[in-house]
DNA sequence: TTAAAAATTTAGATATGGCTAAAAATAGGT
DNA sequence: ACCTATTTTTAGCCATATCTAAATTTTTAA
């Protein structure tokens, strides 16, 4: 169907247009794809030809319809198969990513339908991302950033945005665990940490962690 | 490390040196492949320079030891992945081959320990072939050929020689599985057909079938 | 409003893996 | 031994997905 590329590009894409909502420009998804602008330009007309995008000369690209469906399909696929190695293979969730990558261009319709079976329908991979059913939809939940989360108040962490193995390992380290209830003791208006209540602990967060935290409130 | 193409290069060659002992001729390998021999030789210079095979202009390629390691731990993952196919997310055994073709190049050394543990270090895949360990040993049990059974002889059909589609449905229509027991009941010396006794019924066998079904005798 | 800066595209090149057609080497039969 | 048929290799070309460097368009700011 489409080359590992391609799909890796219209994944990109997908990724950038919740920030940039105009069409997503040649520079900045050729720093989501670590490629130079010359190359994005190319493929991104080869993506045009294929009617995956829609592209104009100098003013950036949007996901088709088809661009979209292809590209939430890679997405299910690759938060499945997350889901399946922490849960199954005992990976640890700051390793399973690079894996994925790969895994998520297998092509075979009944190979994730039945994983999703044995998995039991999993409605989110191990950073807390949602996974797309396999009509695309994404059971997104009211999530709010752990930082903006007033003093006092009380939230679970249901996810994380930066999902990078450095943010991961320290979230493992101070036993900050998906799932857990955590409570705002106190705010620092000089550097945005915070005070929280976890485990039944203190700990001291930085806003730089808090930012990086989604949390639903109770 | 090494290249889809190469991956199935080495197997390929892997595959044919048990019926070519003194080298792979570029011939057969382009068969295998489905490919021409030009492109063979192309690509067994580029295996040659790697030193994953020895080769020499117009006498055919040997695998090196590093080729012959590489070929077996595809082999490895290509084998375990088909035993998940089948043990955990339902593919039937005529199925699994296609994908089983993709995931064996997925780069993971602990993607393959673990899934090996979380199947419990299967020793056979779903066509009966013996799945490489760990270090690359095969565990060979001794077996024959359905077709070599003498009259009123029985044995264990432990696998198949041929694993297309066409003959595992063509087993699956008859029930004749994995671990069943058969005993010859009679032998038509004008076209080699057999008649055997399995699931308590009496079975008309073609010299076809004798010869890609593997047993071991009680 | 126009010149400099930034962003984007084009042109030309590279590497991989494959192809066709032609040349070269080997193998077989007499 | 030699001529033919087969096998194998070489030479030159194609497509994908990259890159660098140069050209072009858009944006910004004086």
């Amino acid at each position: 169907m489409f080359s590992l590329s391609e799909e890796n590009y219209l994944k990109a894409i997908f990724h950038l247009e919740h920030n940039y909502q105009g069409g997503v420009s040649t520079n900045a998804l050729a720093e989501e794809m670590e490629t130079k602008a010359s190359s994005v330009t190319d493929m991104v007309k080869k993506l045009s030809e294929k009617n995956l995008v829609n592209y104009k000369k100098y003013q950036g690209v949007k996901l088709s319809a088809t661009g979209k469906r292809t590209a939430v399909e890679v997405i299910r696929k690759h938060r499945l198969w997350e889901y399946f190695l922490v849960e199954k293979l005992n990976f640890n969730w700051d390793e399973v990513h690079e894996v994925a990558e790969e895994l998520e261009h297998i092509k075979s319709e009944k190979l994730i339908t039945e994983l999703d079976r044995f998995l039991e329908y999993p409605r989110r991979d191990p950073h807390g991302d949602p996974i797309p059913d396999a009509q695309g939809n994404f059971n997104v939940s009211n999530r709010m950033l752990l930082a903006e989360l007033e003093k006092g108040k009380s939230g679970i962490c249901i996810g994380v945005k930066d999902s990078s193995p450095d943010f991961l390992r320290y979230l493992d380290k101070n036993k900050i665990v998906l799932g857990k209830e955590m409570q705002v003791i106190e705010k620092e208006s000089f550097d945005n940490s915070m005070l929280i209540n976890i485990n039944e602990q203190q700990l001291r967060i930085s806003q730089a962690v808090a930012m990086n935290l989604y949390i639903k409130t109770l």
